[in-house]
DNA sequence: TTGAAAGCGCTACCAT
DNA sequence: ATGGTAGCGCTTTCAA
C-alpha cells in the first residue's frame, strides 16, 4: 500500500497536536488494539503484564485522553444522560434535587449533561438534544411535546422522561401536580374560616409553568363553596409588594397563598407595613417550606413539597433504559402536605 | 467494487434503527455528499433547488438528525464549552450568572455543557471533561490545579478559564476576590465603632470555598487595631443558631458578619429571639444583597457583589479560542460594595 | 451539478 | 499474547 506523505506538520506552529491512540501505540510499540485493550481493561483478552506497563507508561508520558465522541461513534451509544439547564431561578429544592439525580445517576455509571438551549423549544429543541445522542433525556416543565419525544426516541434515546405538569405521549411522566400544591393551600385557608382569597401569581417569565397549576388547584378547592379566588399578579420587588398592599383593603381580602415562601415573606412584609396584622387581617400561607419561613414573624405557614427521590428517579431512567419497549410509566410525585405555622 | 451483503436487519424487531445521512441519500436518490450540502447550506457549491428539496423532504421523512459526535469527529472540534456542574447548594446569584452566561455563548454560537461529575477532583475530573474534547472549559471553584489545566489544553482545549479565588497556571482567570468582601463587611463594622467580630463560618460542606477567604479577609481587615475576630461555626439550621444565640453574651462580641444574608436571617432571628437588640446589642451585617435582606427587619445591611457579566466572560472565552496561545488573562471580579442600612 | 472515497479516533472481530 | 483491519456517521477534496 501507498503512504501518501502528508503535508509537513508544523509541528513547531502547532500546540502539539492532540495524542491519539496511535500515538500511544507507536511510543509503545505495540498496535492500537492492544492499547485499547490495555487501557480499557478488556478482560475476553489477556495482555502481559510488561506490554501494560509499556502501554500505561506512554499513554502517561503523552497525556493521552481517549476521544469519546470516537468512542460512542464506535460502540453505537453512549450512556449520556441529557437533560436541558433549566432557564427559570432555581431554588433550593430544584438544585438539590439536580444534585441528588447526578450523584445517583453517576452511581450508576451515567454521565449526566445539561445542556443549554438557549429558548429553543419543542421540536426544534429536541433535535438539537437528539444530536448528542443521549441514551436518555429527562425534561423538567413542559418544553416537549409529542414530536419531540418522537424525535428524540428516533434518534436513539431510549428513555424519554418528562417532569412537569402532564404526560407527553411515548414519555415516562414523573407528574409534579402543581395543583395539589395551590388546592391544599387555599382549602387550608378555607377550614381556617377565611372565604376571599388572594392567590398570588409572579409576574416574572418562566414561573408560570407552576403559577398557573397552583392557581387552578386553589380556585378547584374554592369551587362551590361561598368562597372565591381573587388572581394577584405580582412581581418580586418591594414596590410592587407596596403598591398591592396599599390597595389591600379595596380588594376585601381575608387570606392569601402568595405563590411560595419567598413572595409570602415579601407581601407578608408589605402588608405589616401598611400596618395591618397576620394572620388577623390577612392570613398567609407560602409553599416550598423554605427555612425562610420558620424565621418569620409570624411563623410563615407553608404547604411543604416532596420531590421526587434523586435516586428513583435515576432507577427508572435505569429500568426504562433496559427495556425500552415497556409501557410508559406514569408516577405523581410532590406530594403536598400543609404545615400550619402562625400565619394562617 | 463487490458490496458485501449486510445480513438481514431484523426491521420488525429492532425499534427502527436511526437514520443515518446514508439513508437519506437512498431515499432522496441522491449521494451523502449531496445530502451533507443541502443540509448544511454549504456555501461553496450549488445544488439545484429540486434536489434541494428531495433531500430535505426525504430527511424531514426519516426524522434524520446528523450525529454530532460524527460531525464533531470528522471536523476535528466542537463549539462545546464545558463546565462542571456546581456540586454546592447555588444562590440566586449564581444561577443568574450561568443563564447569563449560557445564553450569551450561545448568541456567539457556543454550546455550554454542564457536565456533572460526581465528585472526582482535579486531574480524574479534568480526564472526564478532556475526553468531550471541548474547545474551552470554564471551572469555577478551585477543583483545578496546573496539571488538570494541561490535560486540558494537551487535549485540545483552546481555553481554560477559572473562576475562583486564585488564577492557575496556564488558565485565564476571573479572579473573585472572596477576601473583599470579608474585608468590607468587617472595616464596615469597625468604622461604626464595633471591635469584638464575630465571623459566621457555615457548616455546610462545600462553602469552604467561599467562606475561608471572607474570614481571612474579615482577619486582615482589623489586623493591627484594637478589634478582634472570632470564627462562629454555624450549620444552617434553627437550632444551632439558637444555641449560638444562647451564649452570645459569654462570647463578648458587639458584631458579626454573618458570611451572607441568609445565614445573616437566620442569626438575627436567634439573636432576636434572645432578646438581644439589632444593632444595638449586636450590630449585623451579611452579604450577597439578597431580596430578603431588605425584607428584614431592622433591614439588614449586606455587602453587594458584582458579578462577572455573562457578555463579558463569553467574549473572553471566544477571544481565548480564536486566539488560544496569548497570554493568560487575569481580570478581578466581585466588586464588594458595603449596603448600609438598619442592622449595623 | 453530483458522486466516489478517504479518513477523523476508536473498538472488536478474526488471524496469527 | 498480539496485530491487522473493518467500520461507526460524517464532511470534503477531487474527479467526472
Amino acid at each position: 500500500m501507498v503512504q501518501i506523505p502528508k503535508p509537513p506538520a508544523p509541528e513547531s506552529l502547532a500546540p502539539r497536536s492532540v495524542p491519539t491512540s496511535a500515538d500511544v501505540a507507536r511510543l509503545a510499540g505495540v498496535s492500537r488494539a492492544t492499547v485499547s485493550y490495555v487501557l480499557n481493561n478488556t478482560s475476553a483478552v489477556r495482555i502481559s503484564e510488561p506490554t501494560r506497563r509499556r502501554v500505561h507508561q506512554a499513554a502517561r508520558e503523552l497525556g493521552y485522553v481517549p476521544h469519546a465522541a470516537a468512542r460512542s461513534l464506535r460502540a453505537g451509544h453512549s450512556r449520556t444522560v441529557l437533560m436541558p439547564a433549566p432557564s427559570f431561578p432555581v431554588g433550593p429544592l430544584y438544585s438539590r434535587f439536580i444534585g441528588e439525580l447526578q450523584w445517583a445517576l453517576g452511581r450508576l455509571d451515567y454521565t449526566v449533561v445539561q445542556y443549554g438551549t438557549v429558548g429553543r423549544h419543542d421540536d426544534e429543541a429536541a433535535r438539537c438534544w437528539a444530536e448528542l445522542r443521549p441514551v436518555a433525556v429527562l425534561v423538567p416543565g413542559s418544553g416537549l411535546g409529542p414530536r419531540g419525544v418522537d424525535v428524540l426516541k428516533r434518534s436513539g434515546a431510549r428513555a424519554v422522561v418528562t417532569l412537569g405538569p402532564e404526560a407527553v405521549e411515548g414519555a415516562h411522566a414523573l407528574l409534579m401536580d402543581h395543583e395539589t400544591v395551590g388546592h391544599a393551600a387555599a382549602r387550608h385557608l378555607y377550614d381556617r374560616g377565611r372565604r376571599r382569597i388572594g392567590v398570588v401569581v409572579p409576574a416574572e417569565n418562566g414561573l408560570e409553568l407552576f403559577s398557573a397549576p397552583r392557581l387552578t388547584g386553589a380556585r378547584r378547592a374554592v369551587r362551590d363553596t361561598d368562597a372565591t379566588v381573587t388572581e394577584l399578579p405580582l412581581a418580586y420587588e418591594e414596590r410592587g409588594a407596596a403598591r398591592l398592599a396599599a390597595r389591600w383593603g379595596s380588594l376585601g381580602l381575608d387570606a392569601v397563598f402568595a405563590y411560595n415562601d419567598e413572595y409570602a415573606m415579601l407581601l407578608m412584609r408589605a402588608l405589616q407595613d401598611e400596618g395591618l396584622g397576620i394572620p388577623g387581617d390577612a392570613a398567609v400561607i407560602g409553599a416550598d417550606d423554605l427555612m425562610l419561613g420558620r424565621l418569620l414573624r409570624p411563623r410563615l405557614s407553608t404547604v411543604h413539597l416532596e420531590m421526587p427521590s434523586g435516586r428513583d428517579l435515576a432507577a427508572l431512567v435505569d429500568r426504562a433504559v433496559h427495556d425500552p419497549g415497556a409501557a410508559p410509566e406514569r408516577h405523581t410525585v410532590l406530594g403536598a402536605a400543609v404545615v400550619h405555622r402562625e400565619s394562617s
